[in-house]
DNA sequence: CGACGCGGAGAACGATCGTTCTCCGTGATG
DNA sequence: CATCACGGAGAACGATCGTTCTCCGCGTCG
């Protein structure tokens, strides 16, 4: 009867953050993943920041591979839901299109900008994990399949997706490694050519 | 008198591999950094599978951060230099700029071709190694200037530049994700849209 | 021919990591 | 009030890593 010992046991024993252990400790791979490495953060570490026991971390999470996987799907889910409430309050068009790159700006100009969290974990685990790299590859294709619907609405040629595609991830990287949000504008720029263009 | 212990003492005693002890470190080096990860690479498998012994290894390297800087400066110089060869052999103009593109989408056909060394160490190593961190950025800047002459080589405006800068990094990382060489392709027609607009 | 010193193979060392286990306090239950 | 099961803190464990040390063979030089 009581083997569900799903979460609290007898509903909401306590809660000192105001959310949930699951909640707390993807907060706290969120943070310490993205801006030290996936390899660089030990379950240790999670455990400090989340205030989540190490018992209860792996009942949760049975592997540091199965955290790591969690991390980067709700990163995945959150990263492009900003994104499409930022570009979404635009008019659709070539607004809205064009929108995605200013919002690139602004998140390259977040403290703690360390580039795409997708590309990171794909150069340091891509290799030996499965996991990492389809979770990688799903995001891609999935900011892909945005971007292809802003430029359908734009009434572009299908192709310019493509060419939009490589001008951000091309801006996250460089926006990454100089440690500048200028790449946002410039890819803006290069945006409003090819769109013209077309 | 002897203190000098810099090569092999008494001239070149043995030579297994066709190099020197310095040589077979660094081509192991950046075979196993580039395939697996800095991390991922032990001094133990740098050590069998360059067949230098590990004292001699750390007399040559006295630490792995310091290995891990010369891979990544004698990637940046033979990178650099295949694709300066490579551009190099078509006519100035239009034509070498393009070539760029076309360079890159020879690199990312060959076997286990797994994205830009420089942003894979950076995403892993960039945050808490401040040498990757700057071997990165000295690749980038060199890359920028590279593409910078080719852009005046055309008369085309200087600002150029940095569209295809993004372009060509967007090509290698979506190439790198994707696993596909089509977006050398891509990036090349949008860099010839660009270059008509110019 | 004998002593020496360099270099290689690999054991050893201390640190750290992912994961599991032990111990104890606590809160609910009869 | 006594019992018990659960959860937390953190020690323990085995593996691995970067780095150093030991031991030994071998070539060199007086």
């Amino acid at each position: 009867m009581v083997l569900v010992q799903g979460e609290g046991g007898s509903g909401m024993t306590e809660a000192p953050a105001g959310e949930d252990a699951e909640g707390r400790v993807l907060d706290a791979a969120e943070e310490l993943f993205y801006a030290h490495g996936l390899q660089a953060v030990g379950m240790d570490a999670l455990r400090t920041a989340s205030g989540v026991s190490l018992k209860r971390l792996y009942r949760l999470f049975p592997s540091k591979e199965v955290l790591v996987e969690a991390y980067l799907r709700r990163r995945d889910e959150r990263w492009r839901a900003e994104l499409a409430a930022y570009a979404g309050a635009r008019p659709a068009g070539r607004e809205r299109l064009l929108a995605v790159f200013d919002w690139l700006g602004t998140w390259f100009a977040e403290p703690g900008f360390r580039g795409c969290a997708f590309v990171n974990s794909f150069g340091e685990l891509g290799a030996s994990s499965p996991g990492v790299a389809a979770a990688a590859r799903a995001h891609k294709d999935a900011f892909r399949r945005y971007l292809a619907g802003l430029v359908a609405e734009t009434g572009a040629p299908a192709h310019l997706t493509d060419h939009l595609l490589l001008l951000a991830e091309g801006a996250i990287t460089t926006a990454a490694l100089s440690g500048a949000a200028a790449p946002a504008h410039q890819a803006r720029q290069a945006a409003l050519v090819l769109l013209d263009a077309a």
